[in-house]
RNA sequence: GCCCCUAUAGCUCAGCUGGUAGAGCAUCUGAUUUGUAAUCAGAGGGUCGGGAGUUCGAGUCUCUCUGGGGGCACCA
């Protein structure tokens, strides 16, 4: 059968049957290149096709390409294929906007009844029947009224709204998945055949506002992923398995590292092992920082309200404040008190002692400061988002020229800081002015800038976020990825001009005046709590050593081993190492399984053969392996390994 | 905060259509002195997240509060 090759702008070639319309063609392929000229080659010949289509075409694209279509089209067109199928099994489920993400798609309906898991299985089965039935992905162009009128007659409200949002004289792109049409911009798959009916899944239910407004209704929200093949499903549903297993709730129990408990949600009860990691991790970022030109201070947590509003806090942030009300002798009225959500402010007091002068700056002023904020229940997740945390918080006064500098370097701090301590990349937001703001517009050009360019100083790639900076000023997120590919916020980087004149920081300047420093507001983890949640995920409980709860544990095979046991975790405690014995009255495997299971890096297995040639036999997590080393060797090899890094 | 789901011994979980709770691991006791991922035996331990309701009777149904989970919104 005779076939039209047609090449299109990006390179790509698609077969189309003999006798297939311009209009078949644009329809068929991805709007942004539907402007473009498209040139056909037709066996020997070439032409160009006609521009623009005409608007009243139906048509019908049956082409089955033989190369796999995109991953991109399989996912969208199971979207209106599961929109079909739940509009078939429950004609009163409104439908709304179906968009491919991730490994799959979701798509929103409005139904007063609520989804069940079950009914999953059963939308499922109806998919499947609908690509089994390999029907032929209809397109035609429909103008605003007919589109409108089409389905406000079907009471579909949502879409109308949708419909209406689209500009003037637009036209819109209706496709039919056999006899259940959808307006969308597409592209299409040419057919509900070209689907694997094997590597799909329907995964989870769940809320969604409508537009993502919470002014707006609440949608069901189902959620899918789909793959070319079977293999590839299951794959992707074995990594999600392996991913549970890593999940820092699950290892935070097993690891005996913390806990949370109803009393105190979002609030982490520090076990002796969590609390180990996270002192390591201070002391490690404690020394990061001393060499970095940072001093270190301590500001209070519970802070009078006077303090707050001055700030702007009191306005802008009450709602998420954990108040603290005293009641003071003789006094009327019950003195308000906020933990602090933040540890602005309180730097401000700190650098407001004493006149400060343009020679100070900049002043880099640190401190893990403990913070409190009441963050909105359905927000809070392990360790990742509490309402009690401790920040490593730094804010760095100084002028505007030094912002750039100030900048690049803290970057290359994050990167190397990240580095030791596993992540090798991470992304790194740009966000810009927003529509509500401060400042002039030339003031906004160059602190934009400024972080721009020392962003490129530092080689980083980038992206940017336009609108989503702060009322004061621009702002970098630095964004670490957990187990099952979420993003959190981890470091971040603020400019603010706006802090240090509400609270009146000044410095005297080389003109003798009086002038308002900049302030950068900057953490590297973002929060101990949260960083420690990533670090577990991120290794899977497997800690390097020098971040090991417990690095070495010494166990005895036999009872007459005691002694020497209780000798080697002295010499490797005095050499630095976090050492303990287990001289349990348990058979070695008992014990090396436990300890394997509770992620000890190193497990030192010691029997009567050890003892009498003062050796130890050294197994390693994740290997089975294990090999016998003299005691001064180990001693030495471990006593190395518990330094922490320093920083390339 | 919103939607859905969920809450049974320390942990993981079983308890069908309502008739006053089970297992494995852990713990304790005893035996065992063991060569690199779970030695054997015995014992103790929960009134089923809190409250209210329906019922002769509720872990099991309804409502509500709280916590947790998956999302959405929020994250100055």
């Amino acid at each position: 059968m005779s076939q039209i090759s047609l090449t299109f702008p990006d390179g790509r070639v698609q077969q189309y049957p003999v006798g297939v319309t311009p209009a078949e063609v644009a329809l068929s392929i991805a709007p942004g290149l539907a402007k473009k000229a498209i040139s056909a080659q037709v066996n020997d010949a070439h032409f160009d096709l006609q521009w623009p289509i005409p608007g009243d075409a139906r048509i019908a694209i049956n082409t089955m390409a033989d190369d796999a279509p995109a991953l991109e089209l399989i996912r969208h067109d199971l979207a209106h294929i599961m929109a079909r199928a739940v509009q078939e099994l429950w004609p009163d489920a409104r439908v709304t906007i179906g968009p491919v993400r991730d490994y799959g798609w979701f798509y929103d309906f409005d139904r007063t009844e609520a989804f069940t898991p079950e009914d999953l299985g059963t939308i499922e089965a109806r998919m499947k029947q609908i690509i089994n039935a390999r029907e032929a992905v209809k397109t035609e162009l429909w103008d605003r009224a007919r589109a409108i009128a089409f389905y406000e007659a079907k009471g579909e409200p949502f879409k109308v709204e949708l419909i209406n949002r689209i500009p003037e004289g637009e036209d819109l792109r209706m496709y039919w998945h056999g006899n259940w049409q959808d307006f969308c911009r597409g592209p299409h798959l040419a057919s509900t055949g070209q689907v694997p009916a094997d590597a799909f899944k329907l995964t989870s239910i769940a809320g969604a506002y409508w537009l993502g407004d919470a002014t707006r209704p609440m949608l069901q929200r189902i959620y899918g992923v789909a793959f070319r093949n079977r293999d590839d499903l299951k794959a992707h549903m074995t990594m999600l398995e392996e991913a549970a297993k890593r999940d820092h709730r699950k290892l935070g129990r097993e690891m005996e590292l913390f806990h949370l408990q109803e009393e105190a949600p979002g609030m982490v009860f520090w076990h002796p092992n969590g609390w180990t990691v996270y002192r390591a991790l201070e002391d490690y970022m404690r020394g990061r920082l001393r060499v970095a030109g940072y001093k270190e201070i301590r500001t209070p947590q519970v802070v009078d309200r006077v303090l707050w509003e001055k700030s702007g806090h009191w306005e802008a942030y009450r709602e998420n404040m954990f108040l603290v009300e005293v009641e003071e002798d003789g006094a009327k009225e019950k003195r308000i008190n906020a933990l602090k959500p933040m540890n602005c402010p309180c730097h401000v007091q700190v650098y407001n002692q004493g006149l400060k002068s343009y020679r100070d700056l900049p002043l880099r002023l640190a401190e893990f400061g403990a913070c409190h904020r009441y963050e909105s229940s359905g927000s809070m997740h392990g360790l990742m988002r509490v309402r009690g945390f401790t920040q490593d918080d730094a804010h760095i006064f100084c002028t505007e020229d030094q912002i750039e500098v100030e900048c690049a370097n803290f970057i290359a701090l994050l990167a190397s800081v990240y580095k030791d301590l596993g992540f090798g990349s991470f992304e790194i937001k740009l966000s810009t002015r927003p529509d509500v703001r401060i400042g002039s517009d030339a003031t906004w050009d160059k602190l934009e800038s400024a972080l721009e360019n020392a962003i490129r100083k530092t080689g980083n790639a980038y992206e940017i976020d336009p609108g989503e900076g702060a009322f004061y000023g621009p702002k970098l997120d630095f964004k670490l990825t957990d187990a099952i590919g979420r993003k959190w916020q981890c470091g971040t980087f603020q400019v603010d001009g706006n802090t240090p004149t509400r609270l009146g920081a000044e410095y005297v300047g080389i003109d003798g005046a009086k002038h308002h420093p900049y302030m950068l507001h900057r953490a590297i983890l973002g929060s101990f709590e949260r960083f420690i949640g990533i670090l577990i995920e991120n290794y899977a409980g497997k800690l390097p050593f020098w971040l090991a709860p417990r690095q070495v544990v010494v166990a005895s095979i036999v009872s007459d081993a005691d002694g020497y046991v209780a000798e080697v975790v002295q010499a490797l405690q005095r050499a630095g190492v976090r050492a303990e014995a287990d001289t349990r009255n348990e058979k070695i495997n008992y014990k090396v399984r436990e300890h394997s299971v509770g992620k000890v890096p190193v497990i030192l297995a010691i029997g009567m053969k050890e003892v009498e040639e003062r050796t130890v036999s050294v197994r390693r997590l994740g290997d089975t392996r294990t090999d016998v080393i003299g005691l001064a060797q180990a001693v030495a090899e471990f006593g190395t390994a518990a330094v922490m890094p320093a920083g390339a």
